[in-house]
DNA sequence: CTTTTTAATTGGAATAATTCCATTTACAGC
DNA sequence: GCTGTAAATGGAATTATTCCAATTAAAAAG
């Protein structure tokens, strides 16, 4: 597993990621990363869906679930996984952790440092090759957050 | 490290577990619990299905979940959730995490020490109150496990 | 700039895991 | 053995997501 130096990444070029890869930067792919990239509340598939058709009001929900695929297999951005809900979908790209909130149902980043990194590195044993994790909690907040 | 499907605590007693919640031991839920804890293979509800059914051929799937949920919300086992795949099920009460190979579909059990615990539990801000989580790893096996 | 090729979008249908619901069955207390 | 409550059952409903065939848009070639 690729446990990087913590700086924070400067944010990918839309088109130049997709370029490279051999695929088009259209208006609904680019609608879709700016929307999930201006407010950074983990946004459903749907919550996006209705985001975009405010500005592309044709765009069909086929076609936000493609650009969210295609999105994510370049690692442009996230998919976030927690329990059995709909997929979420992250723009920070920095290594981190999610807390969701059980009472409000709020999702949180949590930075994970290198060092949180190598600990959680070491707990793959010899012979696993581990290329991917993902790491949730759940519980509530305290105060207000 | 050794990857095990261990059991250091007692195995919870299936009968005092429901009784005292006030849940009846029923034969539907027995049999689920047992199959469960048979193979330690990380089954489906499907599976679960399966299984069940060659000791109880008239069992239904509505009875299969609503066991399962009924047994995960005494404690008596585990859900499983990685990314969007069906639910699985796991009889392993330790603390541990989840790897998943790519390649095979299998899920392993990771242990997790006291010392990885509590650097887990450090990921986690003041003023957040985490009272679950969920670590999960995906990648390949290098030699044949 | 027009044609050709290829990729992406679209709407609707299909899928699949899970949940819901109304009815029946089983169990526990009296 | 009754009676009340919990659980099981079968089937329908739900819901997020995927698939598909037809259309449209974009890039490449001429």
């Amino acid at each position: 597993m690729h446990v990087s130096k913590n700086s924070k990444s400067p944010p990918p070029s839309f088109f130049s990621t997709l370029r490279e890869k051999g695929l088009r930067p259209t208006k609904q792919r680019n609608c879709v990363f700016r929307v999930i990239n201006e407010k950074q509340d983990h946004p459903t598939a749907d919550d996006i869906f209705v985001r975009v058709r405010r500005r592309l009001p044709t765009i069909s929900f086929a076609t936000v679930y493609n650009c969210l695929e295609t999105l994510v297999g370049c690692g442009l951005v996230k998919q976030v996984n927690i329990d059995r809900e709909p997929a979420r979908y992250c723009s920070n790209l920095n290594p981190h952790a999610h807390f969701k909130c059980i009472k409000t149902g709020k999702i949180f980043d949590l930075p994970l440092d290198d060092l949180v990194l190598s600990k959680i590195a070491s707990i793959v044993p010899r012979g696993f090759n581990a290329d991917h994790f993902d790491l949730s909690f759940s519980g509530t907040l305290t105060d207000l957050n």
